[in-house]
DNA sequence: TGCGCTTTGTCCAGTGACCGGACGAAGTCG
DNA sequence: CGACTTCGTCCGGTCACTGGACAAAGCGCA
């Protein structure tokens, strides 16, 4: 583990994409704002803020919106984001469809398309990625920003897919794959990890700077933004609490294990543990009162919520948000989940943890790409 | 949790601050180094690097040490760090004793002292601080840099300990009163993270960008590095894994629930669990091949591992250090807590992972809060 | 021994970006 | 209507990195 390389050393000019991701920011999170208001809050002077204004208008990312009222002096200048100067071509490779969508700076979504796989995979599944690519670039009508990938497996930080087990992918360098081939900036990244990323950016002002997100669904995975950073770990597979061994006289897990948290808390485990055809069924059937069905239910919340108390003590994260299919069960599955949680960590943190399921339903994984990239091309994320 | 603070902008003095924060650490790392070496590593031209070390020189932390061999040209004039030109003073505020001592830029200690409690707490407590600063501080031959102290208990990052049960300290903002009172920079930190930092900061070159360091003696605590930097979470209570329900079933615990990690696995549990008297008699029967003894090692092994294969899985942390007086237990501890932890998580992670007793003894704590405030005043980690 | 080639460390002019003061424009308030 | 504010911009000043050039000092080969 020797440590020859260092850390880039400090320039002007990241200095100056410093202060300009921060107008950025302003412009994003505050939205018509004055040169004045950007230069209180960021703490950059007058002149700085003017002249970082008026280079994002040049490039057409911010554009003026009339003045503002007076507060005893001269009216300002109210300036705001152009969410439709650009577009990004975002994509969603899921284990049975893969979609495609094209979405503006705020993550809004047009020109959504898909392809069932039915059981392609290797080369014929880049192929299709390809295709779906070439089929959206088509409807943009401003300039691609670039490209972003969620895909299932462990990525690593060059946008390399290290293992994908359902599209028989190894060591295959997506990002430089697709850099190549459509000549644009592209980020690859595991779906459970770009969905924790969309939830913290989509978030707006109210981002918390620690934020973990659990999508439960056929497998179980977190994404964890730490001080407003996806936090990888060593090998880029934080987050992975799906095999974590539960309860060592479970059942067989096909990682090779018993009684890991999937064998208990993911979708087709619940199904398997109860007598339900879908969620959708065991979700009803507990809302109708059916005791063995909310015991099912129960029972894989318990197990959920006793692998996020250990989350929380060891990281001290308040914000824990659950998205993916499981969260289909409603509120006695969050229920269950919180009770244990909160019940086997400590009271101090564990009172003011909230946990609660995401919104952004299904798009969050192509929402989640479009941030990785709105991050990495514009810096719209700052760390403190 | 309204965003309105921004993250500090960037100027030209940070900029500076941070490429001389590269080439210290360069000195640091790389011993007695030349100046167009260090320009290689970090990237910056010869020029700025002349510069800031002819700064450091006359700061009198770096010193001129002769002349390298030639490779072929003008043989170059090494640089080193002068480690003794600063001194740190640094505490280690025990819950029955508070130890001081001088450390110098390597960390290397002088002038201890300490005092017994005698069940002192409260203003008192802090009066003996006071003494032990003004008794080490006149062994001072070298500038003092500042003031570094561990403690138990909660600590904020401004330096003001949250809650210490044994000193009956609440809301004691210890930084501010020790910079007041002797007019030096403070850093008051939590002693499980103190330790953590230490056993990063005092690795050299072999630094790894992610640790943990556990320390299992009385309580059971975790100090957590992630990205070259100390962890604290949205409550600065990261890594307080010793409440974690792991046996819903298990003992009554002082914090109120039943089962805690430290009812099963702390230095108090194991020895009220066993028949022997001590940790040391403990290994030493265990080690004599007594089969009671070595269950009781390895239950409390065992426990320790399962909590560790959640940090792994979670975090992705490949490299875990365990401090503190139960390490005593030696080989067939650890090997219990390698086994289970290795057992219950992932394989791909699980076998890079390195589980190993730290090295640094009971002056652990002494040392980590002198890298904690070598950290913050002469910057000398850098996050990449 | 002499000459060409390298490497090192420093010097210097140039540039990019922040700073702070000043100024005109355009309001509010008494 | 005049004093006072606030806004946005302009301008000179400074700080720190850049890249080219140069002398010092060594190596290697004829």
């Amino acid at each position: 583990m020797a440590r020859t390389e260092f850390p880039a050393k400090a320039t002007h000019a990241q200095t100056r994409a410093h202060n300009a991701a921060l107008v950025l920011r302003a412009l994003y999170d505050l939205g018509p704002i004055s040169r004045a208001d950007i230069a209180r809050l960021t703490g950059l002077t007058r002149t700085s803020v003017g002249e970082l204004v008026s280079d994002l208008e040049k490039d057409g990312l911010a554009i003026d919106v009339g003045r503002g009222p007076s507060t005893g002096g001269k009216q300002p200048t109210l300036v705001a984001l152009n969410a439709n100067s650009r577009t990004i071509i975002t994509l969603d490779l899921g284990e049975r469809t893969f979609t495609a969508a094209l979405a503006n700076l705020r993550g809004e979504l047009a020109a959504r398309t898909s392809r069932d796989l039915e059981g392609r995979d290797g080369d014929e599944a880049v192929a299709i990625v390809h295709e779906l690519i070439d089929e959206v670039r088509r409807a943009a009508t401003t300039p691609i920003l670039g490209i972003g990938v969620g895909t299932p497996g462990v990525v690593d930080q060059s946008g390399t897919i290290r293992w994908a087990v359902s599209l028989d992918w190894q060591d295959l360098p997506l990002a430089k794959i697709l850099e190549e081939r459509h000549q644009l900036p592209t980020v690859v990244a595991n779906d459970s990890r770009a969905a924790a990323f969309a939830t913290y950016l989509f978030k707006g002002d109210a981002r918390p700077a620690n934020l973990a997100v659990i999508k439960v669904g056929r497998g179980i995975g977190a994404g964890l933004i730490l001080k407003d950073q996806l936090f990888g770990g060593d090998g880029e597979a934080a987050g992975e609490i799906g095999h974590v061994v539960v309860d060592p006289d479970g059942d067989a897990c096909h990682c090779g294990r018993y009684g890991c948290l999937e064998t208990v808390a993911s979708a087709p485990a619940i199904i398997r543990h109860s007598s339900a055809k879908s969620l959708d069924d065991l979700a009803d059937a507990a809302a109708a009162g059916d005791t063995e069905a909310l015991g099912s239910v129960r029972t894989a919340g318990r197990a959920l919520g006793g692998a996020i108390a250990h989350l929380v003590a060891a990281l001290d994260v308040r914000h824990i948000t659950l998205v993916g299919t499981v969260t289909a069960l409603g509120d006695p599955w969050l229920d269950a989940v919180r009770d244990e949680a909160t019940s086997r960590s400590l009271a101090v943190t564990g009172q003011d943890t909230t946990i609660e399921i995401g919104g952004t339903g299904e798009d969050v994984t192509l929402l989640g790409a479009c941030a990785l990239l709105l991050t990495r091309e514009l810096g719209l994320t700052v760390h403190r």
